[in-house]
DNA sequence: TAATTTTTTCAGAAATTACTGAAATAACTC
DNA sequence: GAGTTATTTCAGTAATTTCTGAAAAAATTA
């Protein structure tokens, strides 16, 4: 297949990219021509298109399907398995953000949990548990964030996104509201 | 120095999450290990410990500081360099999100709206633009919602953390409320 | 079942990244 | 300035990761 020159410069730099990512540069690549191409495609497609070994092409189609990002299909007459990544950008980024805290957060969380049911033995360590804990917290509140975007449905995540730095003032809002009602302040609220 | 086997395992656990972070065993041992301190170390200290080269710790402390997630200082009376971490763990998370974005982002939005600028020139190539504006729009979104998060004061940050799924709940009450004013809907509310 | 097509696996080669030790540079002290 | 200590740089080496080609396995058809 050949590629307008803006669709190649796009899947070079998502090859490049990829190591910024943890993944190589054939998966980026991959990812990337199946994310712009129109019809799914099959590997043999894959492999002429960008220049590398079928085996390689396997391989990375296998790695985006375990993060979530591609899926296989049939068409009737051809037994060829044909690629395809999800249209909706959205949900792509969802998934995105689940994987990656399933392979940057989890493990690291399970450790300090695990750690954190010990008690500190000496002094050094018992400040190196405070500062665990800490990071634990975080991530806690962090992983909690990342499970309770999947739950959104789009309509709602796409406000969420729009939102963007309204949200601290949303939080006036509500604190505002609030106070009203338990302490009783007088009305005339709303106008500025 | 002698590490704690806890301490121990955290820093090499850190090393080895290294490469899904997209930095190398030295680097994320040095994090750890400064990150658990309870005082600023110098290099020969952070080189004996942790058993590799002095020029390797050099360089991932020069990495680390270009995150900027280590600092350097000096103490009196003495000519080497210390190194530590912030201490307040949102600093830190907010410095990682905001180093992120500009290494993971932003040179794909700067690709992007480069192709974008120009008009497709067939079919296929149409439809790429498409896909692409779409993750153009996206990752300006979330891009904007990153510099946001960077200009919020520590307390709202904190807040909206614990927010967690609460949020949409928060945007439902906006539109209640909302509709309240402009449809001028009985009064009455505040009482659940 | 045999033949054909497609996909996967995997040992070794190639490429890349990480690390070291030595030398250079910089920062101080006397 | 000479001497000392601390830090950085960098060429070469080591380790790791990526990629390939060949062979095995799986899937499908005749």
């Amino acid at each position: 297949m050949k590629l307008a020159p803006s669709v190649q410069a796009f899947v070079l730099h998502f090859g490049e990219m990829g190591s910024r990512w943890g993944i190589n540069r054939t998966v980026g690549q991959i990812y990337a021509l199946l994310y712009l191409s129109k019809e799914p495609l099959h590997a043999e497609e894959i492999t002429d298109t960008l220049g590398v070994s079928r085996s390689n092409v396997s391989m990375g189609l296998k790695e985006l399907q375990s993060w979530r990002l591609v899926r296989s299909q049939h068409l009737p007459g051809d037994r060829r398995d044909y690629f395809s990544t999800p249209d909706d950008v959205l949900e792509i980024a969802l998934t995105l953000v689940e994987e990656r805290r399933k392979r940057e957060l989890d493990p690291t969380l399970t450790l300090l949990r695990q750690t954190l049911m010990e008690p500190p033995s000496d002094q050094a360590e018992e400040h190196a548990h405070e500062r665990m804990q800490q990071m634990c917290d975080l991530m806690e509140q962090v992983s909690r964030w990342s499970h309770d975007l999947q739950k959104l449905k789009p309509k709602e995540l796409q406000r969420l996104l729009m939102l963007g730095s309204a949200v601290p003032r949303l939080l006036q809002m509500k604190d505002t509201l609030t106070s009203v009602g338990s302490k009783r302040k007088a009305s005339g609220e709303g106008k500025k």
